[in-house]
DNA sequence: ACCTAAGCGAGACGGTACGTCTGGTCTTGGC
DNA sequence: GCCAAGACCAGACGTACCGTCTCGCTTAGGT
């Protein structure tokens, strides 16, 4: 068994910097209007050093975006399990409503066309938080906070999808008393007065 | 006030052709790799009749797709108006299964980096749904099969939102099952123990 | 029978200004030196207009060339067709000497490497001057100056040849006593005294 | 004479290994498409191993070119030196209808561009071809076969110049006939009627 | 039956970015 | 200290679209 053939190794404060610019020029002029010609230019290095390590624009921006937010203790302690969600819910919005949110918008929109970007951004941003949050809806189910007979994977649906869809949409604001009214009303059901002998069809 | 001066009108076969074409190109290949000069050229028109028409390739396609959706009747009837959402819920699920998923997840990215396009699609695509889903939340509520002390919009959000994450996402597929469950767990409320005997006595 | 088809004709103000622009610019830096991105922005003109109407840089550089050097009227007036001779190899030595030099040595060069670009300029450099010079070799015979046994293309190969050799190879100036040297003693034949009887073997 | 300071001597296999891999891949693939890098990649050597070593493609193009040809035995003997010189055209000739004749063109065009193989090519081929030719021509005049009152470089150029120009413009081939037909022509010289008597009586 | 404004096809144009390529230099670690 | 490997800067390559424009032709209305 040989080692390896040498070689010169890559260059990890380029990276940081490729990243860096990247991550202050999607925020000054937007995603589309940057190019990997003007990340090159910004960071003061050749296209090819670029291309040599992502293979597009998108795969950079991801990379410094997950650079940036990491994927770290995202779930506040709080008295409950619940509670512990909706603060979290809360700092989501939060972000969203600053520069991560436009970024999010940007990346989860060119997923759209980019199966491969597609991939990166649901292993390296929508899974992780995905599992953190399955893992403190079980933990309220074990406190008895939510139903026993119900899949986690739905309760992250039914509480994060509308703040994603409102993030796109653009039907309103993100804010907190938003965030509040969709938690508490998704916890205590849509349902009405009678509602036990509807909504459980046979 | 003068009269118009004589001119020709414009040709209202072509406006179809363009539109037909612009649709079944998207389908065959893609929105991305649609170009306005792949349009024209199938279509047997110049450049200059499509930039005439329409500021950019993502108005076209976005007037190629409501030209076919449309804004019809949406919500069908049903026993009760509940049940005519959840109806209304598995037709979109199925619809964005086929053509008009691609197509809404396209429109929708291509939104996020164009404002003008983002109101074009919430005016001709998200509001129509919004009002007609509203008016039957509020039928809904009328009937007291839902909480008269909720906002229809939040109710849209809730159960409409998870459609779309997954749309994007791409966390699963959009079955009838998954829908259903949604449906039912939004209605019922996530909250555990001390209601769950009033939810679903066995 | 109808018309051409219409369509914005090409603007023959710029094919001049781009041809003139490349001339200067291979002048100035030399051939390898220019490129097409230099000939665009100099001439403040789009890439696509240049690769439009040239397949790449030689082609330019070709047309550049031959629209300032003409086909023209090449050999003068004189005594003999000989003499004419004589003196059209002086011209084009002196031209040689000056800036059409340096561009017959580049294009030549470059057709060693572009069957394209080597065609045209046999067609549009080569040929031309040959035919003339074919002509007045002819006339010369006709006259009695020259052999009547003689091909007239080997008399141009036999006299132009050492101007196009001392132009690459470097072997020394291409002076008017060099251009006169070589006539005179092609004429008079190289062969000695009693050469009768060697030079034509049975 | 102090001895080497230590450090490994330059491997003289790889010298030769370079060279031979440069010259078959000029031969499969032509200059052009050579580059240092696929020399690099097909020797199993590093770029900078052969940039420590030449300036840049064309001299190592030039180095593998004449470490094959040689400067060797030019000139057969023959009958008289003027047979002898009519031969070695034809030999060169034939040489250049071979994989020589890609090279020289290749090598001499790229010196168009390069003053430093420019310099090379003159003083590796060129020169030592003429030294040997011009000493015959000296040999011939000496035995009266040729004209004493000529510059034998002069007499190089006249038979030699047509045969480059022939290899680069490709008026024609580079055939034994055509040879002859130059050596013989440039031999009697072009002149007429009045030396005709004497050139070659029936 | 004109007349005239506009629609239309074709396609040239200035821009801009793409992703690839090569040239030549430099760095690392093994031998 | 030479070597293989290969990262790096520099910058041209030729392509693709963008959205605008100009050119002649065609075609409906208004008069």
């Amino acid at each position: 068994m040989r080692s390896a053939p040498g070689g010169r190794p890559r260059d990890e404060k380029l990276h940081r910097a490729i990243l860096q610019t990247t991550y202050d020029l999607v925020l000054q002029v937007g995603f589309r209007a940057v190019s990997v010609e003007s990340i090159a230019a910004t960071a003061g290095v050749s296209k090819a050093t670029i291309y040599r390590r992502w293979p597009n624009k998108a795969a950079v921006v991801m990379d410094a975006f997950t650079d940036r937010v990491g994927s770290g203790s995202l779930f506040p302690k709080a008295q409950s399990a619940t509670e512990s969600i909706r603060l979290q819910m809360r700092a989501m919005a939060r972000s969203f409503r600053g520069d991560d949110g436009a970024l999010v918008r940007a990346l989860l929109a060119e997923a759209q066309f980019d199966p491969e970007l597609a991939r990166a951004f649901r292993e390296r941003w929508t899974m992780p938080r995905r599992k953190l949050g399955i893992a403190v809806v079980e933990e309220a189910i074990r406190q008895g906070e939510m139903s026993a007979d119900i899949d986690p994977a739905d309760v992250i649906d039914i509480l994060y999808g509308p703040i994603y869809y409102r993030l796109q949409m653009g039907t309103g604001a993100l804010s907190n008393a938003y965030v509040d009214r969709i938690f508490r009303r998704a916890m205590k059901g849509l349902g009405g007065k009678d509602r036990a002998s509807r909504d459980c069809p046979p």
